[in-house]
DNA sequence: CACAAAGTACGAAGATTTTCGTTGACAATT
DNA sequence: AATTGTCAACGAAAATCTTCGTACTTTGTG
């Protein structure tokens, strides 16, 4: 097979949108994706078909060639690419705050008490061990700069 | 005249670089703008210009044209473009939640004091008064990781 | 005035992304 | 076996993004 680089390359917008639905219903065939997509918004199947095929090289998703209809599933779980994405982002938009990020984004939208209380809990969590990010799987730490 | 969109494109990964230049420096001609660029990775001059031209059709940035050296400036700013961009993440990746977006942030790296202060303030706010936000929208499924 | 310096405008080539038509393989049904 | 329907593979067109060369214009200097 080609060579694996280890960093998967950003989704673009399309290829996003197929791995939203991946993500909600994995494994899945290209009609059950295309279903899905056209319940957003009209596209059609060969479309879907050959944007899977591309991230099957791009190794974006996975495929399970076994039965006639091939079965796909994201690469990447969401949680992944949702970190992957968001560090990118607070790199081009926020100067690598991602804590600036943070605050620009609670500030815009109000949050459940749940979701509240889940920030709070983890803002007590860094306050008795700060500098402790989430970075378990393959995610390097950052050196935080100087305050 | 051209029709206005009252809604600005989504800039693309260049066309963002210019921008984050622009709000540091703006406002600022072509010359200016293509120094700073150069100072983080090599570009020609007529790739800025012409960036800028396609940006200004777009209306990404507005010029002066009353000097020989048109003088540019971002058309939206960089906390306007910071929500427009979180939003659309938000809605991209996180079903529409920016608090989940918040927590993922927030988890992923390791904040400052300040910041932190920053974000328990907007809290507190938040306690009471809830909803203070734009959208009221009920679309979350909490999930916190196995630490 | 002639020349050089600095600027904008234009066009176009190359790369990437997005979309879909067509073809051939396989399978189920009659 | 012939017909009909489903599917993956392939190629290619259209759109967008990225980059830069070339040409023309304006300003300042001798």
């Amino acid at each position: 097979m080609t060579t694996f680089s280890n960093t998967l390359p950003r989704p673009t917008e399309s290829e996003l949108e197929l791995l939203r639905i991946l993500w909600e219903k994995e494994p899945a065939t290209v009609r059950e994706i295309f279903d899905a997509l056209n319940r957003e918004r009209p596209s059609g199947y060969t479309t879907v078909l050959k944007l899977l095929q591309i991230m099957t090289t791009k190794g974006l998703v996975v495929r399970d060639e076994a039965n006639r209809a091939h079965v796909y599933r994201a690469a990447m779980s969401q949680d992944a690419m949702q970190s992957k994405l968001l560090k990118d982002l607070s790199v081009r938009l926020f100067a690598g705050s991602a804590a600036q990020l943070a605050l620009h984004a609670l500030a815009m939208e109000p949050a459940s008490e749940s979701e509240l209380d889940e920030i709070r809990a983890l803002l007590h969590k860094r306050k008795a061990n700060p500098g402790l990010g989430k970075a378990e799987s393959e995610s390097h730490r950052l050196r935080s700069r100087p305050a």
